[in-house]
DNA sequence: CCTCATATCTATAGTCGCTGGAGTGTTTAG
DNA sequence: CTAAACACTCCAGCGACTATAGATATGAGG
């Protein structure tokens, strides 16, 4: 048996973020103490850590909530589970690409060195003149 | 004079965000007309281009109000303009490097094809067990 | 001038995924 | 038995919008 404040200590998950998926419907109410507080199984415990790593790799709380969903039914074929996965990937690829552009952008931007004034400063021309840029973006 | 739809057009920021920039301060209340509706002129077609570029390029609100104000003053040294323009190059290259992690983690863990059953999915079972991972995240 | 479609107005609430605080009650170690 | 630590509920706030409802304004065609 565990308290919030355990279940917390052990994720990493803090403890109005485990009520907060309690709400949303990731992890079932648990039993309460006498004294209405929350006590947890290694059950829930290991949900959580699974959340928590999903979580850390990005995927969404509605994902999360489908992946679980999949995970009761150990019987069914898995190509669900892995299209959720892989649709993420492709979101993740897609944001690197995205943000390689604009490090390019911003490494352009920066090389005024701050040894001048606003006036001629290429920071902020270059944002006020969206043409200066290499790629659109 | 422009109505807020014309600027909308131009600088491809949606209607309920210009007014959101307004009340954030980003750009002034401009004037109105007989009935209420506001008028732009080029000065705050530009302001808002410069808006549009630099939350493209992922500034925060924040950050642009301060680069908005430095610019009013272009007799004053940039060192401010190229400290923000420098911080936020940073942290896009630390989003970088946090979503390489996640893309070799997700690469790894889609490799299951989704030619069999929940019960012996990689995607799930790779979730479960962090300690499946090759690096910390 | 009148009508009507389109545009705009304000105010408010919702999005996502938490996070924090106030004010109260419970558990546990000494 | 007391005090510290912990947990409870409810509600508000973050950032950067986005959406909705219901009212009013504008501009072009007849």
């Amino acid at each position: 048996m565990y308290s919030i404040g355990d279940l917390s200590r052990r994720t990493g998950v803090k403890i109005p973020t485990i009520r907060y998926y309690e709400q949303m419907g990731l992890i079932e109410a648990p039993e309460r103490s006498e004294g209405n507080q929350r006590r947890y199984e290694k059950r829930e415990l290991e949900r959580l850590a699974f959340i928590r790593h999903a979580r850390d790799l990005g995927l969404s709380i509605e994902a999360i909530r489908d992946l679980l969903a999949l995970s009761e039914h150990p019987e069914r074929p898995c190509g669900e589970a892995d299209r959720i996965a892989t649709e993420h990937l492709a979101a993740v690829r897609e944001k690197i690409a995205r943000l390689r552009k604009l490090e390019v952008e911003l490494e352009r931007i920066v090389a005024c060195h701050g040894d001048h004034t606003i006036g001629d400063c290429y920071v902020i021309r270059a944002l006020a003149d969206h043409s200066m840029c290499e790629s659109e973006h």
